[in-house]
DNA sequence: AAACCCTAATTGTATATACAAGAACATTTT
DNA sequence: AAAATGTTCTTGTATATACAATTAGGGTTT
């Protein structure tokens, strides 16, 4: 691992343990490469690409100091439909439409980086909030980064808890976009006629790789996605 | 200006321009350090910004390219649709329908923390790309913290570039919907039936309290929103 | 034609150094 | 006490240099 890379690890492990809480003070440019026994500019180099990446802020004069924490995730927190129907004190339920195994057609391929034609986990369940469907949510698991997708029972566990259990995600990418939802998805979002929906594209990887794709869609009568941003880092 | 700041501006006029098309062959480090008579380390920070903003691709052994351009942008940013449609390489216009002082109605004088019958400035306008709706933007502006707002062209400058510059924006506030538009939207998007609409509302705070409340409209079919996020910092 | 090797170009990592600019704090002067 | 001054620490910009790792292309051999 690069020099500059260690001493990153090392900063994010403070940080993410709660061990520097916000505002707390970053170890100096000069500190760093002592302890580390680098150059300054190494150092810096990892400083810099925290502060790039939001975890902590720079200043002039002053020094590095940690982030506020709202800055980045609020938004697009990878959101647990169960956690959020609960936190509501609303009753929760899910119901499986399908989970099995498949060969992969060439657009999942794609989307996870496998060859088309080998197998590839599915599952389609609605989710429901007070017996009214709030998401449909159509997943494809990559098999070779998660054995037992098939063997869990997803009235009890969501695809999203389990898979967070087996392989700890690193990196995740939304598109979100209106449609109008097709016969099937009405069917199962129990809608009787076509009304707008939001659906949610999302990906996510390991270390490993791409783990999983999932299409989840929301009757735009039932939802809406909140989100709050804090600047002040300012690195335009 | 900084001379990595002025290397970046070269390079980004040849992108923008369209001189520069996607995967075309970006001047090497040593070129530009021989070119504007820096260092390689100087052209180097320049072109390392730009692969870190998604520009351009940057390929050991190979060289550095211009990017593919990207049909979606990150939710983080806040985002000037000017800007946005101009990274496309696409036209940008502005057409407004309303800029009006108005009596606040109950519920805007909530969103903008005022008084109910207040004074607040109100304006309509549809943002254009290559001569088709993209946006639909209603905005409400607190008038106690930005003077100016009624007496600014909003063909030149949108609402968005006018109101970072009059007060820096500390905070905001977003909610996403799927929602079906309103015969007046229709018309202002030029949607010849209603189709299922991305609505985004946001609220924007400064040091002084909330400075506007906007409502922007994109037709599902024309629109999508991207955004990506790293976990490696374990904040999630 | 294909396989192989060598070379040049390019980006990636790392170091040592220099000076500028801002912030914080202690010291001196008023 | 308040104001001015200076010192020190910090980050920001810039340069020159060295070597590593990868790629692309050319030339040679098979």
């Amino acid at each position: 691992m690069a020099k500059f890379s260690t001493i990153k690890q090392h900063l994010y492990s403070k940080i993410a343990s709660g061990e520097w809480p916000e505002h707390h003070p970053v170890s100096s440019e000069n500190a760093l490469a002592q302890q580390f026994k680098v150059s300054r500019m190494t150092a810096r180099r990892a400083l810099q690409e925290l502060a790039d990446e939001g975890l902590v802020i720079r200043s002039k004069g002053s020094g590095t100091y940690v982030a506020p924490i709202k800055s980045q995730t609020s938004f697009m927190a990878i959101r647990n439909i169960a956690d959020e129907v609960r936190s509501r004190n609303h009753d929760y339920r899910a119901h499986v439409h399908v989970l099995r195994k498949e060969a992969a057609t060439a657009h999942v391929a794609e989307l996870l980086q496998l060859d088309a034609g080998k197998p590839v986990y599915h599952s389609v369940i609605t989710h429901f909030e007070n017996d009214l469907p709030v998401q449909v949510e159509e997943r494809y698991v990559n098999p070779e980064l998660v054995k037992g997708y098939l063997s869990q029972n997803y009235e009890e566990i969501t695809p999203h808890e389990y898979l967070c259990e087996v392989s700890p995600l690193t990196e995740a990418s939304h598109e979100i976009e209106a449609i109008t939802p097709s016969p099937q998805l009405c069917q199962w979002l129990k809608l009787s006629k076509p009304e707008p929906c939001l659906r949610i594209n999302r990906r996510t990887w390991s270390a490993a790789g791409v783990v999983t794709f999932a299409v989840l869609t929301h009757p735009g009568s039932r939802f809406s996605l909140g989100g709050h941003l804090h600047f002040g880092s300012a690195r335009a």
